[in-house]
DNA sequence: GCTAAATGGTACGGCAGCGAAACGATCATG
DNA sequence: CATGATCGTTTCGCTGCCGTACCATTTAGC
């Protein structure tokens, strides 16, 4: 199961996708909200505001409004670090699982439905 | 050369790709533009405005708000249609060609280094 | 304890996209 | 040639994201 495709493959798997989730009429997120979602779903805890900031070489408000946003739509949400009570530990939600799980497989049927 | 990825390499993939976007510097498109740019150039012309407005099911202003940003971005551009002074057709442009083919290598680049 | 550093949040003015509605230009129809 | 339809654009008020600067809380160092 190698994966490498040809540019023109590559641009119709994004486009196929892309397309998807403009029609779907739930609000779409920013480029930068969705790589942060992603950033917290993917890579080992534990993810700081300033953490997160440096990882995608933005700002903290930049990460502080992303929080608020998805906070409200459930996708991750907030916890005070004990330890360290200056810290705000990023966590996942069932939320946001349940969205990554519908986009991986949307992405996973787009490219199966790619032609060769 | 089978495209079947598995959601988690789905996931990774589009991780990828997108903290690659965010940390270029170069302004980034929304996923409405992103969409209509894929849409000019993986669909078979004529695009116009009301029909790029239809295919994507978005009104026809955030249309015209698009080709104006990616036009001052000489991403796309606007040409009057002769035949029918109404209609307006939406053309590719050299920069939009090198762009979307800067896009896809980077695709394939993330794609390939995907782990197994 | 007291100061300095570190962390996350907030305030502010600006900019861009949004939908709904109205508009001007062009074409089709009788 | 006059009326109505079609097409793209513009206007309006609104919302949300942006960066810069500043603030409150907490911790570290002495």
């Amino acid at each position: 199961m190698s994966i490498e495709f040809r540019a023109e493959q590559a641009l119709r798997l994004w486009h196929a996708v892309s397309m998807a989730l403009v029609h779907d009429d739930k609000p779409d997120l920013t480029l930068r909200q969705m790589t942060i979602l992603l950033t917290v779903y993917l890579e080992p805890p534990p993810h700081t505001v300033r953490g997160l900031a440096a990882r995608l070489d933005v700002t903290k408000p930049v990460i502080t409004r992303a929080l608020d946003t998805m906070g409200r739509l459930q996708l991750l949400k907030r916890r005070r670090d004990e330890t360290d009570r200056r810290n705000v530990i990023v966590q996942r939600t069932v939320e946001g699982s349940l969205f990554l799980e519908a986009f991986a497989d949307l992405v996973c049927l787009k490219a199966r439905e790619l032609p060769r």
